[in-house]
DNA sequence: TCCGTCAAGAAGTGCC
DNA sequence: GGCACTTCTTGACGGA
């Protein structure tokens, strides 16, 4: 270790260290010194809280005089006062970068550094906390999109059910004599007929299970395309779409594979569910 | 006590 | 002049 070393009080810095600056190491000595340079000169007008410790050698001072300065730490008062004046601006415009710079003690340009600086740990703070909430946003959507899975199972187990339930009713119904005339009646009103587009639907739901994709071309649905909540059965664990980053260029809610996955769920849910409500209909007309 | 490692911050560089 | 990226310095910390 070199002999030569200085160290001066500095109340503490930003990084809740130890509040020791020291310069001069062995493979610096030279720069050391500008660094000590700067440092007085700037612990001077800003605290003045500082002080030379009996070891510091007289080395340096054949360098006295030498243009440059080394990178130094800023004491906690003058970061204290940068800090609440990014808090107010985070830009610095010319006339408050010289204020502050003469305030503080410091090189307008170290002012200015220091502001870019912040400037980029606040936004690389920013992007931690964009980070987070995007990851609980997805957290949200699989539990809703496992739900929604296992509301559609239940539904279509339903609906099989009742598509059984049908047939052994239909069985019965076309022998002309268990049915009375006014039974006759209501059978026979196009209310009770399963419409081309639900048939298709129920095909769809039985046999792929994939939310009425081969329904495109054939005659057009009378159900709704738009995804509707259903009131039962939907958990849909609060998923928002707040482009609150909008300026930065983030966006939580990106159209995606897995969001138009979820849509389809929903859609085939609501299918299912009026699936459900005809059959209910025409099962009750067809035995009471 | 020394040494290596690491995180944080000050400053340099190049691009727009 | 601002920004992204990089370099360099500092100081803390743990292990030998």
């Amino acid at each position: 270790m070199d002999s030569g070393r200085l160290l001066f009080d500095s109340p503490s810095t930003s990084s809740s260290r130890s509040g020791l600056i020291l310069l001069g190491s062995a493979k610096s000595d030279f720069q050391g010194f500008q660094g000590l340079r700067s440092a007085v000169a700037g612990s001077t007008e800003a605290s003045g809280a500082f002080k030379i410790r009996p070891f510091f050698t007289s080395k340096y001072e054949i360098y006295e005089g030498f243009p440059s300065e080394k990178k130094r730490r800023l004491t906690s008062e003058q970061i204290r006062m940068l800090e609440r004046s990014f808090e107010e601006e985070n830009k610095l415009e010319p006339e408050r970068k010289s204020e502050l710079a003469k305030k503080l003690g410091l090189q307008p340009r170290q002012v200015a550094v220091w502001f870019q600086n912040r400037r980029a740990r606040w936004k690389n703070k920013q992007v931690e906390r964009d980070l987070d909430l995007l990851k609980a946003s997805y957290d949200a959507l699989l539990i809703d999109h496992d739900a929604l899975i296992k509301d559609n199972e239940h539904l279509r187990s339903q609906v099989n059910l009742l598509l059984e339930k049908l047939q052994e009713i239909e069985k019965g119904a076309s022998e002309p004599s268990r049915l009375n005339p006014a039974d006759q009646a209501a059978s026979s009103t196009d209310d009770l007929l399963m419409p081309l587009s639900i048939h298709q639907k129920v095909e769809d739901l039985l046999s792929t299970g994939s939310g009425g994709n081969a329904s495109a071309g054939k005659p057009e649905s009378r159900l709704p395309v738009e995804p509707l909540l259903l009131e039962s059965g939907g958990h849909h664990a609060g998923i928002h779409c707040e482009d609150d980053m909008s300026d930065k260029g983030y966006n939580h809610c990106r159209d995606g594979v897995f969001t138009g996955h979820h849509h389809k769920l929903l859609q085939q849910q609501h299918e299912a569910a009026l699936l459900i409500q005809w059959l209910d209909r025409v099962e009750s007309t067809l035995l009471h």
